[in-house]
DNA sequence: TATTAAGCGAGACGGTACGTCGGGTCTTCGG
DNA sequence: CCGAAGACCCGACGTACCGTCTCGCTTAATA
């Protein structure tokens, strides 16, 4: 996962410790903790992970692609269980969400790396992939639900269908993070109710 | 702007150059087109301003207080002229918003600061009545505006209403910069055209 | 005495204090011992002095300059009273030297104005004419006075005596300062014994 | 020579570039030669040797330390063949000395580091045993062999000898320096002469 | 089993930028 | 015109990290 090798497979000599790559990733989110974005140094992460220099940069570019590997898994922990309404699902993974971005780690992470990837295009794809990505299957996941609960209508086109997932996926996500880290306020019980009122109300209304 | 003094205001020894801080603002939002936030050095700001680094320091405290500032005044721009409907309101901010965030010195230079904020409570605060508090007023005259017309009606508790608000931007703000930011999608015509709808439907749902 | 004015004598406008020349010329002679000759600033010396670091550098074009003015009043202390033979009188006068050579104050400074010297022949003469001239006085005159002793003979040519005397101003001076800074040994009551043995010997010798 | 590792001898990681050592001290010398100790930098240094400054400091404490090695081997070339008589053996000597001391990176060096070594302990004692313990060599070998030619007695007491050694090395060394640097006259051969018959006749006078 | 190609730790390397300090000059005000 | 205060430009400081490079040593798959 780290780093596309120059050979695609290669057979001979000593091969890469895995132990090291995941003490290396959980060396960074501890650094992350610790010191924050702007002064993680890889030297420090090597020193954390008892590990060379030579060997974080065998594996990753630098710090940028370090720190979304380091990251990206944690936004695996996103689950959408179903809590039995399109309300209730949605309260439920907002409240997840924004409690993953109030951690430590991804706080100082995120935004930082998005910044970088503003002036570096294969960043950017890395970001797409590894996190991005990862949570809009959650809103299609939830879509699905709901038509089949009734509470949506099916989309007549699979292509507007694709537009209204991304506008929801924007909305959701920007919301949520806009009112932790640049608002920074908390995303509390009756935030997050009074949100969900207005995207649920909007959803039906666009619907008619 | 740049600095509160140790003394609000002395009157001895000579002057502090006003023009050199309109030079720096200027060079630093140069330096930023031309190399982003991350490869930006006081150095660089200081040779392109024609100014020494230490009168760089001797006005802001680093990085991150100098490029809030050379930032900041771009987002004075923002208007909001009375386009008939709160519809064609929100679509005319947006659309302004959005393309002020596609702007190379302030693509690369948000997230980063905001990043930077997540560990530093001054700069937060300094963001915050820079930039976020000077948007949000844009929210309170639109909201206004529509209450004016009959399209909104006026919120029983002043209270709600400045709940009301907040989720509002955060709302707005989140979903264009999540898209310009984070999806990396252009906020075109259509794109804003759905948000609004979204958007207005859902005030409209809650305030029933 | 500080500085060769532009105008060799204004008359109109305020008149330089001087009280401030003495306060300065103290104030350097403080600092150095305090902090040594390479950590001398103007601006300390300034604050020290209780005047602005302006006032300095119309006075003296620079740290150099600055220094040899202060310490050359020092060497106006070195005398030559009449101890009644040639022997006593050296060993009288280099123990003075030596001791003077002594104080941290001009320790730290005299071989690094010297130094300096090296390179800015301005400043080499200040040296000769501020300091060195005073010390070589001393050496015509016990010459003399060992002449009306007959310890030593008249010189048959005054150019050959002026040649003497600078030779014995070189080893006398050359011996103490080598002994004191750079072999870092006393200057006791026995090296000096010795030494003014070795002299006189080698006078005596030379006469015949 | 340059600096005394942290651990007598590492085995692991890089080795120091021996090279670079040489191209150092070279670069030094030459800097020297151009812009005097004065305004000698670190930075200039590195850059005439085609070094980072990272590699200066890593061997090198600073500006005094390097100078130091930098001009101690030209001290090494002073050397000592038999002239035949004690008179020849110092006037053979000096004269080496006195063109040493003129040569541009000895003559702003030298008197330098000297001044700082006043405030500096372990720089007086690197000047010492790189220079000045290597310099008195000379007048051990010089006297034994005016003692096996029976130019002077044997001394009885080995420690009256060693003061004699001392004293001596302070007069030549002291007077030579003395008359080029702070009288900034030319030690040429008439000097020498009237020297060497002093210091001679000083012994002669002495020995009795 | 021996070879061998790569991984690995350590740490020196050439760089770039940092934030600070001091030098010497200037510009203001008040005396 | 002097003097204080202090901002100005400049250049050097010594440090911190960068990402690369040599070292000598392990380690496992291949021959």
């Amino acid at each position: 996962m780290p780093m596309q090798h120059s050979s695609p497979s290669r057979t001979t000599g000593r091969p890469r410790s895995a132990a090291a790559d995941e003490a290396i990733l959980e060396a960074t989110r501890a650094a992350l903790v610790d010191v924050g974005w702007s002064k993680l140094t890889m030297g420090e992460v090597a020193t954390r992970a008892g590990v060379a220099k030579t060997t974080l940069y065998r594996r990753w570019a630098g710090k940028n692609e370090l720190v979304v590997d380091a990251v990206a898994v944690l936004f695996d922990e996103l689950e959408l269980p179903d809590r039995g309404s399109l309300a209730a699902d949605i309260e439920g993974v907002v409240l997840q969400f924004a409690s993953l971005l109030d951690r430590p780690e991804t706080k100082t992470a995120l935004m930082a790396v998005v910044a970088e990837a503003t002036r570096d295009e294969p960043l950017r794809e890395r970001i797409r992939t590894s996190i991005v990505e990862r949570q809009k299957r959650l809103v299609l996941v939830g879509r699905a639900r709901a038509e089949r609960r009734g509470e949506l209508p099916a989309p007549a086109d699979p292509c507007v269908a694709a537009a209204a997932a991304d506008l929801i996926f924007d909305v959701a996500a920007g919301a949520v993070v806009h009112r932790v880290l640049v608002s920074g306020e908390p995303v509390d019980q009756e935030w997050v109710r009074r949100f969900t009122a207005l995207l649920v109300g909007g959803l039906a209304a666009a619907a008619d």
